[in-house]
Formats: C-alpha cells, sequence, structure tokens
DNA sequence: GCGTTTGTCTACTGGCGGGAACTTTTGCTT
DNA sequence: AAGCAAAAGTTCCCGCCAGTAGACAAACGC
C-alpha cells in the first residue's frame, strides 16, 4: 500500500499555517490596540500581505477573533483528555492537569488576555459556544474531584464550585503573567499546583518538588 | 514608522516550513529504510507532491541529509550558549546544559540516529564541518569542566576528556530511548543528570529531584 | 453627511509546482 | 564481464492559479 495512511497534505498543511500566522499577529495586535482599534490592513502589513490574502483564509474579522478566542479552552480541554487518559490516582491526574493547564495559559497569555478582553466583541453565537465548552471543562473537572472525594483522597466541600475555582486560578494567571518577569513558568506552576492541593485538601499531603526546568520556548 | 522591524516575511517563513517538512518526512523514511533505500518519489509521495518539488527546495538528496545531520548538533549548540549566558554556579550550569540537551536528543531521537548511521553518505566535507562543530561543542563544555574544577566545585581528571564523555552519554540516549517505552524523557533526564554529577565528583552533593513532568509534544 | 473601515470585485501577473524528458546508477541476464 | 533494461537522480519548461493592485459599495461611528 502507499502511505497515504496518515493525514498527510502538504497543502493543507501550509494552509493551516498561514492561518495561524495571520491568528498570530491578529492576535498581538488586538492584545497591544484591541480590536477595533485594529485595521484589517494593518495585519496584512505586518504579514507584507494584502487585504484580499486575508479575506481568503478567514471569513470576516470575527472570524478570526472566534478563532483566537478558542485557542485557550480548546488546548485546555485537549490536555484535560489526554491527563485522564493517563492512569493514576485522583491526585495524580488532577497534579496533571493543573501542570499542563497552567502550562498552557501562561504559554498563550496573550490569546487568553485577548479572549477576555474582547468576548463582547464575538458574536453571540460564538460567544456561546465557547462558554459552554469552558463548561464542559469545569464539569468533568468536577468529576476527578468527587471521584478523589468518593475514595477518600481529597476533602472538599462542593466539586463543581471548586472545579471553578480551580479553573478560575489557572485562567487568572494570563492577567497578571510576564514573561521574563518576576516568576518563571516553572515557578508559577508550582505555585498553583501547591495552592489546589491545598484547596482540595489532599491526604497525605507531600512537598511537590520545583518543577524541573522552564519549558524551553515551544517557536520563535 | 511601519512594522517592517522583525523578520516578517510570510514567503519566507513558508519555504522554510516546507523545507522543514521535507526534511521530517525524509528523515522518517530514511530512520525506517535507510538513505540509500529511500527514493525521492518516495519522499514526495509521503507529501503528496512531485520530485521537482522537492527539488526546488534542496539541492539534492545529499543536502537533505546534510540537514537532517546537522540538526542534533545545531540545537544542543544553542541550548549550550543559551544555558551558559545564565549565570551560575559551574554545576547549575552544567546541570541547565545537561538537561537541555538530553531532552534535545530524546526529542529528535530519530534524527541523530539517522546522523549515526548514515554518517557514511555524507559528502566528506560536510561529515567534516559537522564533526568540527560536534568538536567546538566538547571544548566548550571542557571550559565549564575546567573552570569548575579551578574553583574547587568538581574533582576530575582531564576536563576535555570528561566533556567528550559527557557529550557521549547523551548522545548515546538516542541509540536505545524509544518514544511510549519503559522509560519516560523526565526519567532519562534526571538519569543522566545524576550520572553526570558522579562524574564531576560535585562537591555537597544534594540528590536531584525527580523533574516535574515530560514536555508535551511540541508539535503533531 | 464625512471619514474610516469592512468586505467584495476585477483584471493581471509572476513564480510555484507538475509533466515529462534527460542522465546516471543499479542490477539482472547471458 | 559486458550489455541492457529498469529505476532512481536531476533538470527543463510551461500552464495555471495564488496572491496583488486598486477601486468601490456598504456599513459604521462621529
Amino acid at each position: 500500500m502507499t502511505a497515504a495512511g496518515s493525514r498527510n497534505n502538504l497543502k493543507a498543511e501550509l494552509a493551516q499555517f498561514k492561518r495561524r500566522r495571520i491568528r498570530e499577529e491578529a492576535n498581538h495586535l488586538f492584545y497591544r490596540q484591541g480590536y477595533e482599534g485594529t485595521t484589517i490592513d494593518a495585519i496584512a502589513d505586518k504579514l507584507q500581505v494584502t487585504k484580499p490574502f486575508i479575506y481568503s483564509y478567514y471569513k470576516n474579522k470575527g472570524e478570526i477573533l472566534y478563532d483566537i478566542a478558542r485557542v485557550g479552552i480548546t488546548l485546555s480541554s485537549e490536555a484535560l483528555e489526554r491527563c485522564l487518559a493517563i492512569p493514576g490516582s485522583s491526585w495524580d491526574q488532577l497534579k496533571l492537569v493543573v501542570d499542563e493547564v497552567t502550562r498552557i495559559v501562561v504559554q498563550n497569555q496573550e490569546y487568553i488576555v485577548v479572549y477576555q478582553r474582547e468576548e463582547k466583541n464575538l458574536e453571540p453565537e460564538q460567544a456561546r459556544a465557547i462558554r459552554e465548552q469552558r463548561s464542559a471543562f469545569d464539569h468533568r473537572l468536577a468529576e476527578v474531584l468527587a471521584s478523589g472525594e468518593a475514595v477518600g483522597e481529597f476533602r472538599l466541600q462542593d466539586p463543581p464550585l471548586t472545579a471553578t475555582t480551580i479553573g478560575g486560578m489557572m485562567s487568572w494567571v494570563a492577567l497578571w503573567y510576564q514573561p521574563g518577569g518576576h516568576w518563571s513558568e516553572a515557578e508559577i506552576i508550582t505555585h498553583i499546583i501547591r495552592s489546589v492541593e491545598r484547596l482540595v485538601a489532599v491526604r497525605g499531603r507531600q512537598e511537590v518538588p520545583p518543577a524541573s526546568r522552564p519549558q524551553p520556548e515551544i517557536r520563535k
């Protein structure tokens, strides 16, 4: 058989790549000048392309914002499922989730801030879809808390509420984290993991060792 | 001023991207079927493009191999310089280097194996250039060892020889590491750091805590 | 109403990528 | 060994379409 198996299609990959670059530059500009303060022409200039080029990859400006707004929750949901697929105690899994999701928040800080600031500019339907996905995330997290509580691993009042609180703690990081600032990625992750540990009152608590190393930049 | 400042040029980025994808697929095939057992057509098929397409991004088959062969040492040299630019004791720096470089070896395992297997197929000039870069790496590492020894932080016989040994320990990992195998990335890194610690007989030795978490896949 | 921006349309073009030919190597047959 | 067919490496050439220039209608805010 030929190797047609994998999702190999350079054409499609290139289109994806272009969309990603448009999204990145748009996000940068939205972050610095706001959504309404940023023109499509400005995005095009940054990429040294023309306006019609952008319109051939995005239906309209709102689609770009929608794409940006979904980055955080999409990556987080994927990470959540990935972590829960790994066997281990509830605390092991929770720790894994908090580690990965906090890392995502830190590494995609600008996307998340833009989402929070510009949610009002989303189409109602789009905003709803995202809020629903966020709620599904919290719900899934609450299940982990509940099952950890059931086996006596955690001690907490209200799993859904605690799940939302934990989600909030992690998202909040985006608002104060600054690359190259006072706290490193690893320090923040460790701190959040410890905070969550207290929130759920893990039995047999043991110090979380400081994370090994901040990740090298994923890509320039 | 317009934003012409940064290295923004979507065209160039796309070309880079294409070269990278060619390199990746070629590497996969070289890894599984050997350099000589892999035809340009096979690489083209994988990417669903034609042979001339590949030739417009690589001068010839040898250039692809050369590019693959340089991946490991290039990333490692960059990591080395990055780590040495961070202030800290010799052991701090050495630990950082071993951590990052071992991670590079693990994450680029196939590239490194292909280089080792197929070095014979490189043009003599290309092979020489790479060996030179590797030797520069070892030399630079030896300086760290020597300066650590000078301040009494390390106790070792022969810095250049030990540097080469450490380089070998790290490179060797590529030959036995398997993704999803018995050892995780984090375990391997911790193990190598501990081994290096013994090799250089760090004063005031303290256990290296287990690394926090394996990195999530960089990209699919 | 005026200026700005979004989103669209048209006519054009340059260079990307593929078809196919050419050259070199491999390996099979005798 | 020699000769030859088949396969692989490399190059040439050209059609086509991705992306551009530029103008403009519609929508918006002031």
